[in-house]
DNA sequence: GCCCCTTTGAAGAAT
DNA sequence: ATTCTTCAAAGGGGC
């Protein structure tokens, strides 16, 4: 698989740009010792943030009623300010991480132009509004629910939500509002019982008696169809908007309308359970236990839209990048909060289905999923690299490259990288390159959507030579090796460690970390 | 209409 | 014990 191999070609050293989101916050760049104890203590931070809220579970205090926040702030978390607007955007080669450093500025306006990139003509930005990486300022709140129709907050205007000037970061990311909005955090919940049920402070304890009765004709009452029920003043991950065609495929939608149509069989009850003569369409149909939604699934839920509304982008998959990169550049206290919830929702959802494993989900839909190392090659994108070389007439040697994974001779992402990186411009910007402006903002959407990558040698280690190629340019030769990607104690797996950042199977694409003085600009 | 993409995190499966 | 895989949401896009 290419997580696995562009784990270790990440620990090998040589490959910057195949850099993921694990990599950059153990990279070494720049001032490496710095950054690499800002790293460590990133996820010892995140580590205890966890240990902090688990420990106050234990407590019997599952729902404190307050966030309070802690007072040995860490001063990596007060390094991290979110860099401000950039107006060159990578689109998927967006980085997801602001400066640890706190004192490096995004890639200058100015910049477009010596990169002979249009300030705000020919090269249309997917945000103009502002960069993307900007978490909503705390004082903005809790945004309410909301489920914009995409193609109306893509008519609205883009006035920029943070029009914040370049450089600048106008709130302190840990306001004193903060810890106000922390300490009224409801735990909104997708799961049809309210806190309101059983009162604020203890929504769920886990003594909590759930009779198959009872709680069906909970869930039967608070059924996000029926009217909202009380799920009045909660969270969007609670009250879900009304129902919308793509909702009707919803999981609440259909347990919802399972829950109307008969509650014979108890709601505790799992799927499975139903007769087993059905057919497949009725099967497939049947009550669909969701996974609990994890602390970033609850932060996309939320934000979702408000990306939408200040990007151009759609497509769900640019969103969700925006929303990554967004997601680290959140602070301790932002990220606690979508954390100490999804923890709540875990334990509710186990509450709820004491039976229920994530293992039920396996293979849910119409027919089970191919697992990735039982795909074929061709299935994981290599007929889509053939399709992209035959297209662009690119030899068989051709790579991928980001964000049009076309060939590493795209014009836009070498100038990119190489502005990202402050190397010299690339010698391959070669007039035939397909990569027109255009062309490459068409190709981000469609490519990044068509091909596996399985024979993205950006995202493999296969293809080191590919790797280190790239990563010359991004990375002088003189920069230290990267730092281990997990060191002792910090594996994301580690149950422990649910704050790690990224993920070592991260099917991201690989980004180039940015430098001090440096964006991590995007071409569009 | 199904599946992929893309993100992070949780959890189960596999090694 | 570690690594790998799947699934959560979302919706455009490919087939």
């Amino acid at each position: 698989m290419p997580h696995a191999h562009s784990s270790s070609a990440a620990s090998s050293g040589g490959d910057d740009l195949g850099s993921t989101d694990e990599v950059k916050v153990f990279k070494d760049e720049g001032d490496g010792e710095d950054e690499k104890r800002s790293s460590e203590n990133l996820l010892e931070e995140k580590s205890s943030l966890i240990d902090w809220t688990e420990s106050e579970e234990k407590s019997g205090e599952p729902y404190p009623g307050k966030l309070s926040v802690k007072s040995d702030l860490s001063p990596v978390f007060g390094k991290f300010e979110p860099h401000p607007a950039t107006g060159f955007n990578m689109g998927y080669l967006m980085a997801p991480y602001p400066y640890p450093n706190g004192g490096a500025h995004p890639l200058p306006v100015s910049m477009t132009g010596k990169m002979g990139l249009p300030a705000g003509g020919g090269l249309s930005l997917f945000c103009p509004g502002g960069e993307l990486g900007q978490p909503p300022p705390a004082h903005m709140g809790i945004p309410p629910p909301y489920q914009l129709d995409s193609k109306l907050a893509a008519g609205l205007a883009r006035t920029p939500m943070y029009p914040f000037p370049g450089g600048t970061y106008p709130y302190p990311m840990l306001s004193p509002e903060m810890s106000q909005v922390a300490a009224s955090w409801h735990t909104p919940t997708m799961y049809p019982i309210s806190s309101a049920a059983s009162g604020f402070r203890s929504p769920y304890p886990t003594s909590l008696p759930i009779s198959s009765s009872s709680l069906s004709s909970e869930l039967y009452r608070f059924s996000p169809t029926l009217g909202g029920g009380l799920g009045l003043g909660l969270g969007p991950a609670l009250v879900p908007p009304p129902p919308s065609k793509s909702d009707l495929d919803s999981h609440h939608s259909r347990y919802a309308r399972s829950l109307e149509k008969g509650s014979s069989s108890s709601s505790s009850d799992k799927p499975s359970d139903s007769s087993a003569n059905s057919n497949s369409k009725e099967q497939n149909k049947k009550p669909h236990i969701k996974k609990p939604l994890n602390a970033f699934m609850l932060y996309m839920k939320e934000m979702r839209a408000k990306v939408v509304a200040e990007c151009t982008l759609k497509e769900s998959a640019a969103i969700n990048q925006i929303l990554g990169r967004r997601w680290h550049s959140l602070s301790r206290e932002e990220q606690a909060k979508y954390y100490e919830k999804a923890r709540q929702e875990r334990q509710l959802h186990m509450q709820l289905y004491p039976g229920w494993s994530a293992r039920d989900n396996y293979g849910y839909g119409s027919k089970k999923k191919k697992r990735k190392k039982d795909r074929s090659p061709a299935e994981l994108g290599g007929n889509n690299l053939k399709k992209c070389r035959a297209r662009y007439g690119l030899d068989q040697q051709s790579q991928w490259c980001k964000p049009c994974r076309r060939k590493k001779k795209c014009v836009r992402y070498m100038e990119a990288l190489a502005a990202a990186s402050g190397t010299v411009p690339m010698p391959m910007a070669t007039p035939q390159s397909p990569c027109s402006e255009e062309d490459v903002k068409l190709e981000e959407m469609s490519d990044a959507s068509s091909d596996g990558d399985a024979d993205t040698p950006l995202n493999s280690a296969s293809s080191p030579g590919a790797l280190s190629a790239l990563s010359s340019l991004a990375s002088p030769a003189s920069e230290p090796a990267p730092a281990p990607r997990h060191p002792v104690g910090t594996n994301p797996r580690d149950a422990n460690n649910p704050l790690s950042v990224g993920q070592l199977t991260s099917q991201s694409w690989p980004r180039a970390a940015p430098r001090p003085g440096h964006e991590v600009i995007s071409v569009s």
